[in-house]
DNA sequence: CGAATTTGACCGGCGC
DNA sequence: GCGCCGGTCAAATTCG
């Protein structure tokens, strides 16, 4: 099959490219909310804050999307055979709203991208479907974020029919988590494509602890990423998105889970605003924290947090290029 | 054997 | 009301 083009070979998408943006309308009224004054949804102030947060580790274009309340209300999809024969009011007001958001995605923006372009996408998306649409001869393939099991991003890749040279890229919906905290979370983008990247496979993300070997193997698997994609000129390895790949830095997917964990606990406590404040904002912020030889460690998130920095080794830039200068000279 | 992809069925929106 | 269409689901298949 689509011996003609083999459109998920190539498409982890596209981050940085001269394609066609459009923001096409945000619903300012959240109808579609199930639950409009429920209060759990008052999360979404700290989901903001935790935006706020991430900003500085993403590219412009592509910085998450945090704000939206309903990713904290995904829905359970029940199997054919346990859904009784006759729908229930409630189930189809549930598939109504839900086929609502459907069409009245929040955002979109569409891009324009050759074909070699397709894959500087570092999100990780999971096909779900193929339809061949009317009037184009070539077929659209659905993908959905695979990431994160709540995220409600959704990707299109189709072939422009006027010029086949030109692939399509819908954006819907909105990420709901940081970029994939590493490598190996890229499940759904990696099959058919870099046999490297499955060599983080086999660690669970609740693995989460960075030792010198595992951060040796992501130098190794780094750079040889670097060559598989040629980019061989950058001798250099982004550290920011090394750390960021092997949760030198926690994800905000983590920081969120920690969080909804510490609700579930904690009821009347709620969420540690506070704490956020001091771990974050204290000094010269979050950046100075993680990427200029700030010892931080997570107390307060303890079980949920990334154990980011080893009892016995700081890793910090200095580490980290103390660290490839040594693994340059082997 | 687990995970990703394929593909036909299904569903709701929309135009006639 | 009906049929077409796009989007999603989920069982079957494929792959590493």
């Amino acid at each position: 099959m689509e011996a003609d083009w083999g459109l998920e070979a190539v498409v982890r998408g596209c981050s940085t490219t001269s394609g066609v943006f459009m923001d096409i309308q945000e619903d300012e009224d959240d109808i579609f909310n199930p639950f409009p004054h429920d209060d759990i949804f008052e999360t979404s102030t700290a989901l903001d804050k935790l935006e706020e947060l991430y900003k500085p580790f993403f590219p412009e274009n592509l910085h998450p999307l945090v704000s939206s309340p309903t990713i904290l209300s995904s829905s359970v999809s029940v199997p054919k055979q346990f859904v009784a024969p006759e729908k229930k009011p409630k189930d189809l007001k549930d598939s109504a709203l839900r086929y609502k958001k459907r069409k009245n995605q929040q955002k979109r923006e569409v891009k324009e991208v050759k074909e070699d372009e397709l894959s500087s996408d570092k999100w990780a998306w999971r096909k779900y479907g193929q339809k061949p649409i009317k009037g184009s001869p070539y077929p659209r393939s659905y993908y959905r974020c695979s990431s994160s099991k709540g995220c409600s991003a959704r990707k299109q890749v189709e072939r422009s029919c006027s010029n086949p040279e030109i692939f399509i890229i819908t954006y819907t919906a909105e990420h709901s988590h940081a970029y994939p905290a590493r490598r190996n979370c890229l499940a759904g983008s990696t099959r058919n494509k870099f046999p490297i990247a499955s060599k983080n496979k086999a660690k669970s993300s609740s693995d989460s602890t960075s030792t010198k070997d595992e951060f040796v193997e992501a130098v190794s698997v780094k750079k040889e990423e670097q060559v598989l994609l040629g980019d061989v000129e950058s001798n250099e390895i982004d550290k920011s998105e090394l750390m960021l790949s092997h949760e030198l830095v926690p994800s905000s997917e983590s920081l969120v889970r920690g969080l909804e964990d510490e609700q579930n606990s904690e009821p009347n406590l709620g969420m540690d605003y506070d704490f956020l404040d001091q771990q974050y904002y204290s000094s010269d912020g979050f950046l100075d924290a993680w990427f200029f030889g700030q010892p931080t460690t997570f107390t307060a998130l303890d079980d949920h947090s990334p154990k980011c920095l080893g009892q016995d080794e700081k890793w910090d830039y200095q580490t980290l290029d103390r660290f490839l200068n040594e693994a340059d000279l082997q």
